[in-house]
RNA sequence: GCCGCUAUCGUAUAACGGUUAGUACAACGGGUUUUCAUCUCGUUAAUCGGAGUUCGAUUCUCCGUAGCGGUACCA
């Protein structure tokens, strides 16, 4: 059926939600791609570069493109491609074209698109943009030339009178640089540029949309004057800020703590919580929420909206959003996702052996922890008989001459009271406190160093429960005997 | 050095050119929780500096300063 452009752009406008004027541009779907270089790390700035990428794809209903920009041949391997794969699924950022899901524009690796590349460089020759130049082939500028002596450079370099190269940035508006020297597009080995292959599959794969980190801007009237030089529309283009380090100048790089997807994958993030902490570096939704359901972002978000100022990260304000997507989790959620994690930490083995207790402990643990990682100190006491006692807190509250008489009361009490419940346990607690003129807290310090080891952690009676009748007075004698 | 980008509490951010400059995290102090955490109330805390435009500037312009990025036959 034939659609007039009007027709379109106002079924993409109805479609997206999405003002016309955004269109102005393009008047096909909006092709966005992201591509990194496999090194083996996923870097949380990359991450935050997809993220964008996607919800922008998402927000207009367009197409999410996975690249791998793999020329660099030595230091390339499967392993390292899905460090790739697994960080964005893991992120839930699915990819509509890439590898492993195909696509029309393929193939989606650098590494098996030198056809292409060959082909293109041969439009330029044939266009009389290039020369060869020490085994290299050179980009050519148009306009004339002049020599000049670059102090900083120490040498003599050609330079071309040419207009100022403006971008229109989506993020930062109009911005204008000066290219005017030539640049190498394939070096002396054979091997392409960045400059050029970025290029040549971004019009290949007609992208409409370069959003990328802001380090590439200096670099974007290089791309310009080869999208022009080969004939080819323009993309938009948005710069986002980058990430900087916490603590130190600079940006965040990958030996930096919390650089890393996969780290956040091993401490047993969620997710959910990383990508909308994400979200809001460098983007909010104009009021004061912050935990956002996804879908409500996709809806909201835009490249004008977008921060131009760096953002510095803060480790704790991620802990803070962790801690409230792990509250607000559903119980069985929860369990199931602290088995995941046990499953691959050292103290697991103990913790999975009996499924039943597993998950009362876990229950116990949901409202009280942060993340995932505090799980194995913080419930370690439940699988382990041979738990250490916190030598300050033992001191403290051992100190107490009463403490062991406290401790001989609980272990008399002991065998009659009824175990099966909460509020039976604090009844019985609390009976046997006034019946000594006493209160809960007399007992509650003591028991709880006995049991656990510490002074923090689940309510004592929950502690009793589901530890149970024998390891409580195990624990507890043990305890007495000790001091 | 040169080129580009940026500049609001410690951090992330909000504020049609008109607000007592808001919110969240952090910090600190209460309350709740017979522990801890949660939750809750409160306190501290910001428009980088200087000119200009304007009745009025956090907001627009210019100049400084600082931060960041680029300046490769790296990506």
């Amino acid at each position: 059926m034939a659609l007039t452009v009007d027709t379109c752009c106002f079924l993409l406008t109805v479609l997206t939600k999405h003002k016309p004027q955004s269109f102005s541009l393009i008047m096909s779907q909006v092709r966005v791609r992201f591509a990194p270089s496999p090194t083996g790390f996923f870097h949380i700035g990359s991450a935050r570069t997809a993220l964008f990428n996607w919800l922008y794809a998402r927000h207009t209903g367009g197409v999410f493109i996975l690249r791998i920009e793999d020329t660099d041949k030595e230091r390339n391997s499967e392993q390292f491609l899905n460090v790739i794969y697994d960080s964005l699924r893991w992120l839930g950022l699915n990819w509509d074209e890439g590898p492993l899901v195909g696509g029309a524009f393929g193939p989606y690796r650098q590494s098996e698109r030198a056809s292409v590349y060959s082909e293109y460089l041969q439009k330029l020759k044939t266009a009389g943009r290039t020369y060869e130049k020490d085994g290299a082939v050179w980009f050519k500028l148009l306009g004339e030339r002049y020599e000049v002596y670059d102090e900083h450079r120490k040498k003599t370099v050609t330079k071309v009178k040419v207009a100022p190269t403006a971008i229109e940035d989506q993020i930062r508006g109009h911005v204008e640089r000066l290219e005017d020297e030539d640049f190498v597009i394939v070096r002396s080995d054979g091997n392409p540029v960045f400059h050029f292959v970025n290029v040549v599959d971004d019009i290949a794969m007609q992208i409409t949309h370069v959003i990328r980190g802001e380090d590439h801007l200096s670099n974007t009237s290089k791309h310009v004057e080869l999208f022009k030089a080969f004939g080819a529309p323009v993309p938009a283009f948005a710069h986002i800020p980058l990430i900087l380090k916490q603590n130190g100048p600079g940006k965040m790089s990958k030996r930096d703590q919390g650089a890393l997807i996969e780290e956040y994958q091993k401490r047993g993030f969620l997710p959910e919580a990383l990508v909308n902490f994400l979200c809001l570096l460098g983007w909010n939704p104009k009021d004061d929420r912050e935990k956002m359901l996804i879908s409500d972002v996709i809806e909201l978000f835009d490249l004008p909206g977008v921060n131009q100022s760096n953002a510095r990260f803060d480790e704790k304000k991620l802990a803070h959003m962790n801690m409230a997507y792990l509250l607000a989790l559903p119980t069985e959620r929860f369990v199931a996702e602290a088995k995941l994690f046990f499953q691959k930490h050292p103290a697991g083995v103990a913790a999975l052996a009996q499924p039943e207790v597993f998950r009362e402990v876990m229950l116990l643990a949901q409202p009280k922890i942060k993340g995932f990682e505090e799980l194995p100190a913080y419930t370690g006491y439940f699988f382990n008989e041979d738990f250490v006692l916190d030598p300050k807190v033992k001191d403290k509250v051992m100190a107490k001459p009463e403490a062991k008489t406290r401790l001989g009361e609980l272990i008399a009490a002991l065998p009659s009271m009824d175990l099966s419940n909460d509020s039976a346990i604090e009844e019985a607690i609390k009976h046997l406190a006034t019946s000594n003129s006493l209160g809960f807290g007399d007992y509650q310090a003591v028991a709880r160093l006995a049991v656990s080891g510490t002074n923090a952690g689940p309510s004592i009676t929950s502690i009793f429960r589901v530890l149970g009748r024998t390891r409580v007075e195990q624990r507890l004698s043990r305890l007495l005997a000790l001091s």
